[in-house]
DNA sequence: ATGTAAGCGAGACGGTACGTCCGGTCTTATT
DNA sequence: AATAAGACCGGACGTACCGTCTCGCTTACAT
């Protein structure tokens, strides 16, 4: 938590909610659906592992979904950073080779697939979700193409948010609807597909 | 309904079932699904829409998402065939405009969409759903790269699973994650970059 | 149970509720309220310790009072059977003995009291109480003087019901307000003085 | 309350408690318990419509009844006082009357009533309602016949208490168990019938 | 033709989780 | 030191579905 805050330690306050409550409520969310899966998640089984009551949930979250929001927000970032080493080529690559491990094998990344899989089912939460969590996965995704366009090391006139989802999409793709492991093979190809398409030759030592 | 069998009409039977009280439990299924989104599917539900008993609708399926992908493999197929007119880029672009139309707009594609959700939060459907739907779906897919190897027009080692997966992984990626609409442009761009990698270049009057 | 019955034994059935379930939730609430007092009767406890399901109980009881009152009625007639010796004297005294003993010491008398407490908080349950309850009681309270007159040992044009009312009245008020035990010379007296009044010597012996 | 103090409006106060808030909160209990009946009268309510906060409440009462025994005592004595002409027979006919009335119409006596039931439903809670109120009420039962003693109307070796039982309790058993209106008659024969049989003829012109 | 047995609509059953309400406790800032 | 405000934990409320069961009817085959 932030660590300059001393010593919390309140039940009830005047003066905004309980930090720690906070807390518990989103780890045990998070374990829960690592634990059980989805169905594994429920209110009462939060409300029970968190040791707080179903009225301070509500208080604060609409529904389980929500509190997996608040929860991917606050883990997603430290799992899944662009690389910038300044190289076009190995960054591509190994945002690639990341992001398909992060879907893939973290449990951020299956808070975020179950995220994307209520959205399926629940039009009103996938708005949400968009603004929330999703606009800013995306912004993640477009990262190492927008550098290499500030860099001059892809065409001024490229569509990135386009360009961004062929890449990406192929990755999105394996782990979300075959559920294939994805080798390094599979995205470097992407990268190196896309490079090759975009008049830069691949790095030879790659 | 299987034409051959004449008007039925009956409660009970000693041999086999009623293909009756089978088509209005899909269908019901289907119709809630479209109307109420995945939470308004209820076993109780569908049994009452359908005017069944509930034990008729556990005799023969074990959950709601089983009933919906017998609905998804009986409807599947009419709402997406692949065309075959010889010419790869023509077919290929034709296919993948078709692909996004189903996954996006048609209630087959949102059924689909429905049972890949499940998939994420439900690790033993997702083995069933691939192996009784999803094969299905990939063999689909894969048809446009096939042909145009075995009829020559792109190179006999061609990875035809990864390239498949690579092609059609933005539309899923679209239609899945961000849910925004797909406009021909992306789709066709798709395919042309594809057939340019591979050394076939876009024909002309495309 | 109708003892008639055979082995009953059936969980869901088209025609007719589980007799099993109905005993084990009237037993269940019977104990309850005299285990743990009026607040430790809940709907929850009682479907617990009776292993029934909540929806079955409210499938039929709409409150935990109606509960109660089917208790009561299944219950009261057993402790509470006017006597009838033909000597008015004689069974007027008796029935107020055993009136104070049932409201004050026995399970059924506890039960009605908390039905007669409920219906001071409770307009609409105070009216179903009075149909189906507490008629029963008043006639049952009436019949030591109806006997009465019918044979003659007090006057035909006796207030029957005013008369209980004078009678019975300071016994339930002994019982509800006070609390205190009820001494058979406080029972006794009220008979002594109400056959007096009415110019019926009261029995040598009594 | 105390009319020496001034006027007030004070939030926290460093000496001894705000009388403002209590006025408050035991009028609260009062008009809730007329308004929406027992159920309706909940802590929460009470705090939310006497603008006073839970734990002020909780620092001066335990408990909803407790609050309403505060409520009781303080309107009681109003409504409440038996009449003092000198004549027995007028003032026992006069004050059953205005037992009757207080019982069954104002509001003091519904918070009665309700203190009351919560007797039935709560051992401890008698307990301390007896103490605190039902004692009070009852010395004031009795003054009517100790009085009549005093004044040589009635046998100095009179049984006050157990008279006073025998002749109020028709009263409680009408107004508490079967809800019917008091006649005048029903309590004028009650006194009669009283005098009657200590030898005390009925005024002529009664 | 008739008995038997499987499938059927109906619906009660024991459960789990839902989202809400209230009870009582605690902390904070104010007066 | 007492107050208004209100967040907190706990637990009962009444509801919706779950998946299982028993029932009595309908039907088609096998006697």
């Amino acid at each position: 938590m932030t660590a300059a805050t001393p010593a919390r330690r309140h039940h009830g306050n005047r003066h905004g909610r309980s930090e720690e409550a906070r807390q518990a409520v989103l780890e045990a969310a998070d374990d829960l659906l690592v634990e059980k899966g989805f169905a594994g998640v429920t209110m009462e089984g939060i409300a029970a592992r968190a040791g707080v009551a179903k009225q301070t949930i509500y208080r604060w979250w609409s529904t389980k979904t929500d509190i997996l929001m608040d929860a991917f927000l606050q883990d997603a970032t430290e799992d899944l950073t662009p690389p910038d080493s300044g190289d076009v080529a190995r960054d591509l690559s190994e945002y690639l080779r990341r992001l398909a491990w992060f879907l893939g094998e973290t449990d951020s990344g299956a808070v975020f697939r179950a995220l994307i899989a209520q959205a399926q089912h629940d039009p009103a939460f996938a708005a949400e979700f968009r603004t929330r969590c999703l606009d800013v996965q995306r912004a993640r995704d477009r990262l190492p193409l927008e550098r290499a366009v500030r860099a001059g090391q892809l065409p001024a006139g490229l569509d990135v948010p386009a360009e961004t989802d062929r890449l990406v999409g192929p990755v999105y793709y394996r782990a979300l609807v075959t559920g294939e492991p994805i080798a390094h093979a599979f995205t470097d190809s992407l990268a190196e597909a896309f490079l090759h398409h975009h008049g830069q030759a691949a790095r030879p030592g790659s």
